[in-house]
DNA sequence: CTGTATCCCTCCAGATACTG
DNA sequence: CAGTATCTGGAGGGATACAG
């Protein structure tokens, strides 16, 4: 009583935080402090939630396919953002072994629950925006 | 019958990134392609999510607190990202005409929102990451 | 077809100094 | 106290050429 449900959501966000900042605290790498931080920054850089997007759409694709379909990338570019991501186990790489070469990418179970979680903040902040709650 | 539940799954998920861009590409503006990362820019580059953590846990807080417990942050980046997050809407910021002077900042509605979204996600990578299910 | 190698250029973070 | 002004180095990203 007394304690009004802005103060508990208030105080709910509070104990999230600490308990989220402990554990990192403990888990932190020599300099790398947030694992968030440095995961959002492979996958939110300028070309990987096209790529992750695409793939969760089209669930296997080609290299030459996503150049395709990502219009403005070039391979070099499209080759950085999939050694990232591949490299953070978002995606996997398949190579079969013929000529000419062919390469397979598709999201693994992780990079799938991740892309699921992106884009329902996506829409949340879609919701948002046509709201025209924020901007 | 003879749909697999990874089918399922697979089919939501698509789903969703459909309706997602669908809807992104109704309210795009001209060069601009999605909201999300715009956002998501502001959100979680390198001091961002230091700041409204700290607002998050401390309530209020004034621009020389905020220097003292982001280790690191020069007065310029701290300036900046706060003008970036408040042109989005994520902190207010309260004047008071004093000599000297006295400012502070707290998190919008929309902020503390964001911020709970934000530190779910940030939770979730970390239990991945303490199951070594990733890196 | 699936990339790598190289060059180049822009943009942004950081340091420093200064101001109302 | 709460910022702004200015300079600079380095990283990120594009264009082009080339390779297996």
């Amino acid at each position: 009583m007394g304690v009004t449900k802005v103060d508990n959501q208030g105080l709910r966000l509070k104990n999230k935080v600490e308990d989220f900042f402990v554990r990192s605290m403990k888990n932190r790498k020599k300099k790398g402090f947030c694992i968030t931080k440095d995961l959002m920054a492979v996958l939110m850089d300028k070309w990987s939630l096209f790529v992750i997007y695409n793939l969760a759409y089209y669930g296997t694709l080609r290299f030459g396919e996503l150049q395709t379909n990502i219009r403005g990338i070039s391979s070099r570019m499209l080759s950085v953002t999939l050694k990232k991501l591949e490299s953070h186990k978002v995606i996997h790489r398949k190579v079969y072994a013929v000529v000419p070469p062919k390469v397979e990418y598709k999201l693994t179970e992780f990079g799938t629950q991740f892309t699921e979680k992106t884009i329902d903040l996506n829409r949340w902040f879609l919701d948002k925006y046509l709201l025209k709650e924020i901007k």
